[in-house]
DNA sequence: GTGGTCTAGACCACA
DNA sequence: GTGGTCTAGACCACC
């Protein structure tokens, strides 16, 4: 118990993570213009630079594509776009998993109170 | 989406969450002493008034109790602890829920991810 | 003949670079701590921000670690730098070739040329 | 390894090498008239005194005559033009073997490299 | 002392 | 207008 605490990730960290799930989450469309970074920074009430350290990080995880004197746009090639859903998703899981189990919970139930969750929820949805 | 990039939680908080995690997964047992403050304080490299804070926090809860002159212990009630389990299961299932939402993840999808994994963990562990 | 011309690699490319071919001739050896930011930056006549850049470049390509509050260090991961070696030495020779076929050379008369040059600076160097 | 950060030699530099390559690779033949200066200056988005100081340098050089009302016209002085090809040939694989020598590679693996790259590239023409 | 992040403000090449 | 690089100077957490 002596190792250290949390920190909150970087703030270009931050936003490249809520940038991603809006893509992820087709909020965002391939091939479309992200705001440019001085418009961001604004936005966001951040530096450019620090935007501007957003998008190329965006750029190396082959999200987001940049076009010089045009802008930032996001990839056309769903392929990755898709791997990397998957890459995000099993990250959760295991997450999410190893939480549980740090509280005690075996695979039984994690599954059944996730189901119980999500069946709820859907009720819920209905009404 | 301005402001509002997000901080750590204090410190008093996150050391009250690992030790309600060692006490649900039964690591610290019902009616066991804490540390003293000064110790806990010096193991974990925090000023004792954190401590303090983390311990005041767990009292709150009912998940301790302290006994002037003799020291913080972890309560003997069985149902309080389960019924804790319970909360931080469901917090658990949420914020995990939530997240794969955000990515854009339906029921179906979050669910059979889950159980490819738990399989595959399973597998490997019997190895 | 519309296409544009070239610029220099920005500086904290080029100092990756010298870097990595230090470490690959092996002037500097796996484990070894690399100047401080702050000092490399003031032997090199450059913003320490850029050298900062440039350690985090060495760091993504897997040839340096950095340990919080102890400095940077070269990758002790032999492996890792034998396989750099042969990807940069790879990319060397295709850019040769191809700037030998610009100029209308063949594969012949760019392997007896080579072989030419190389005995003769051979023959300088035992004189 | 102080100041000594690389500039990119001047466009009129690297305008003339392309001149150069055109030429070596028959492209361009002896006797055959450059476009005027202006006309190159359009083609290639460049100054039209860029383009004068490229046409000074291939003339120095011995590659170009000016006929005064005429133009620029490249030479008929073959053996002026195969004195060149070596030239060329000759400041490449010095160029190419300093760079293979920077990254700690002797004589023998530059060599069996670089044949090892030639043989697959002409295994994958015949394809 | 170390590396890491952030801001402010500047300049450049591209289109 | 766009993105990309660089500088100056600040503050932080780790050791």
């Amino acid at each position: 118990m002596k190792d250290s605490f949390k920190h909150s990730s970087p703030i270009y960290i931050q936003l490249a993570d809520r940038i991603k799930r809006r893509i992820l989450r087709r909020e965002m469309k391939p091939g479309e213009k992200l705001p440019s970074v001085r418009e961001m920074a604004v936005e966001c009430g951040v530096n450019p630079n620090t935007v501007q350290r957003t998008y190329s990080e965006l750029e190396r995880m082959g999200i987001v594509e940049t076009r010089r004197g045009q802008g930032t746009f996001i990839t056309e090639d769903a392929d990755r776009l898709e791997e990397l859903r998957k890459e995000l998703r099993q990250r959760q899981i295991e997450s999410f998993v190893q939480s549980m189990e740090e509280m005690g919970f075996g695979p039984r139930e994690i599954l059944s109170g996730l189901e119980a969750y999500l069946k709820e929820a859907e009720g819920r949805e209905k009404q």
